[in-house]
DNA sequence: CTCTTATTAAGAATAAGTCTTGTTAAGGAG
DNA sequence: CTCCTTAACAAGACTTATTCTTAATAAGAG
């Protein structure tokens, strides 16, 4: 019959990083399972992460300035950049639902949202608030300003 | 004195490019003034869009599964792009600020937000609904799709 | 065990975006 | 007008995430 899609060792090893790390990119997922496991491929990595996007078992998130991520956790939520460390954290909305009523979209039929929030993280303003505000500064208007122009 | 920052011939093409173009990417801008202006780098395009996006003249707009977009329209607003032909449409909500109200963020200091719709624009759903379903259903799938996997 | 076929490893290919270097030109001073 | 300083530029090399190609491998059914 037709073939089923197999279990491998590879996509395991895959989805195993995505449970471990925190919103990694396919490059963090390489290196983490490249450790145990030293002959799974870079090429083998994007393919089965874009299998698990493609249906469904995974999130694919493109946040501003950065690589593609992916996420495992499937419930609705937004997600935060934190502009000093670029971390990313989840942010859960009480009414994600709600963020498209009421939207002027002029015929364009809404069938999915994301959303991304930036901001500064829990730990670095902690660390900002007990001095090294000048050292957070300057990461901030790294992470903030286009790149190329100083 | 210090250099002031000077306004030239292909910082204005470039402006004029986004006002002409709707939500082009960085290769878009430059085929679009290499027209009239030959000579205009693609280096010097994508280091004016990032002076513009620094400086907050224009937006960089990053959505899924494609490259940086800019946007001269500073109204705060939301981007819907369409799963069929990839346009991306503005799309107004009555209460941008209040998506963060209530938000679980765990500590993260939010200070921006950006949303991101998917769905069909007004003239697909208006061609799929005069038949052509088969031809959009297509697209339809490669757009939303891991594009590796089949 | 054997066959079919999905899956993989390896690495070449693609393309967005960045960086470097030598050149040009805007605009102020004389 | 001419000279000088320096922002801005063109050209093209470079980097790197992601995709594609091809030949080899290994699930899983029979």
């Amino acid at each position: 019959m037709a073939g089923a899609p197999r279990n491998t060792k590879q996509k395991q090893a895959v989805y195993e990083a995505l449970t471990c790390l925190d919103h990694p990119t396919a490059t963090q997922v390489y290196e983490y399972v490249h450790v145990g496991h030293p002959t799974l491929s870079r090429g083998t990595v994007f393919r089965v992460l874009g299998g698990f996007a493609a249906n469904g078992q995974v999130r694919r998130v493109t946040l501003e300035g950065s690589d593609a991520r992916f996420d495992h956790t499937l419930a609705p939520h937004a997600h935060g950049m934190c502009r000093v460390c670029g971390r990313i954290c989840d942010i859960f909305l009480p009414d994600y639902e709600a963020i498209a009523k009421d939207a002027r979209t002029d015929g364009f039929e809404i069938d999915g949202c994301e959303v991304e929030f930036t901001g500064i993280c829990k730990e670095c303003s902690e660390k900002m608030r007990r001095g090294a505000k000048e050292e957070y500064k300057e990461k901030y208007d790294e992470r903030t300003q286009g790149k190329q122009d100083a």
